[in-house]
DNA sequence: AAATAACCCAACCGCCGGCGG
DNA sequence: GCCGCCGGCGGTTGGGTTATT
């Protein structure tokens, strides 16, 4: 089960965003669902005060900030048998406790069909573009990406828009092959940094994270490794410690000046060192050639 | 020509940190 | 200080394409 099911999110406009109900019900929707989805209606985590009012108030649709949108019931009908041809992957029966004992249950509906997922059509691009234009002046970001879609007229999830204008819309980006002076970049930095593709894709002009990590892990990083490993002077390929990483290392590349004058100079090593290699293989190619 | 394997890459998934209420 | 939303990031997947048998 997705977890992005059980999020409720604040996008749309129907959903009052912020209330006291709606926060609650994210507190409930958090806690005892078994491996379903389900919420047990028993569970004493599952109860909360919740006033007739309030509830009167609650919207009986709610966008939520990952793929799915949920729909939820009045309180105590029964659900959509079929909803338009709608998934329900999962439902929450939850009781609430009015404080005067009295007991009442709702169903959550979850509509996947709803957003569109999948390969983006020419029209949605086309769609994407134009409001990013007239938006967001065409630069990188949307401000609110959660509200793009329906702004846009798109049925994508703001992070799928985000995803699509940043690796393919945006203006400058480059789609043709590396060069070869962009291989050895990337290996040196890689070589350098790790795995930190937005980091590497920043030294890139016009190539995003997403194609240098492709590119990484379907071409380059194999003849990396076969020069590595076919170059008798050289040891094995190992790229850089996990100190680099940006999950609290402490050689953050980025958090000092110092630490980059380093970096830049273990990337001309790195460069020196791909070139020579190269250059040894090209040789013992030309030997190994029949002349 | 058909079946299978290998390759490629756009898109998705899940996690994390920043930030604001 | 806590909580939840949102954007950003790296890892992974799925399906289309190309190469090989």
């Amino acid at each position: 089960m997705h977890s992005a099911i059980f999020g409720i999110g604040t996008g749309g406009g129907l959903c009052g965003c912020g209330s006291a109900a709606v926060r609650m019900r994210r507190r409930l929707l958090a806690l005892s669902h078994d491996d379903l989805g389900r919420v047990d209606p028993l569970a004493s985590s599952a109860r909360a005060v919740c006033r007739a009012e309030e509830d009167a108030r609650q919207p009986a649709v709610v966008f939520t900030s990952g793929m799915a949108v949920t729909v939820w019931t009045q309180w105590g009908a029964e659900g959509h048998a079929d909803a338009g041809g709608w998934r329900r992957p999962c439902e929450c029966c939850v009781v609430f406790d009015d404080g005067t004992g009295q007991r009442s249950t709702r169903t959550r509906w979850v509509v996947l069909a709803a957003v569109k997922r999948g390969p983006w059509t020419a029209e949605e691009d086309a769609r994407l573009r134009s409001y990013m234009e007239q938006h967001a002046g065409g630069g990188a970001g949307a401000g609110n990406w959660m509200a793009v879609p329906s702004k846009a007229g798109l049925r994508r999830c703001g992070k799928s828009c985000r995803l699509r204008w940043l690796n393919y819309l945006r203006p400058g980006i480059r789609h043709g092959g590396f060069t070869a002076d962009e291989d050895r970049l990337i290996v040196a930095l890689h070589a350098a940094v790790g795995s930190r593709w937005s980091l590497i894709a920043g030294h890139l002009p016009g190539r995003t994270d997403n194609h240098v990590k492709n590119y990484w892990n379907t071409r380059l990083k194999k003849r990396v490794e076969m020069i590595f490993s076919f170059s008798p002077n050289a040891g094995n390929y190992q790229p850089s410690p996990p100190s680099f990483s940006r999950y609290g290392g402490a050689g953050d590349y980025s958090s000092s000046s110092a630490q980059s004058e380093s970096m830049d100079e273990m990337m001309v090593n790195w460069c020196s060192q791909i070139n020579q290699l190269e250059l040894q293989d090209e040789l013992l190619l030309q030997n190994v050639q029949p002349q």
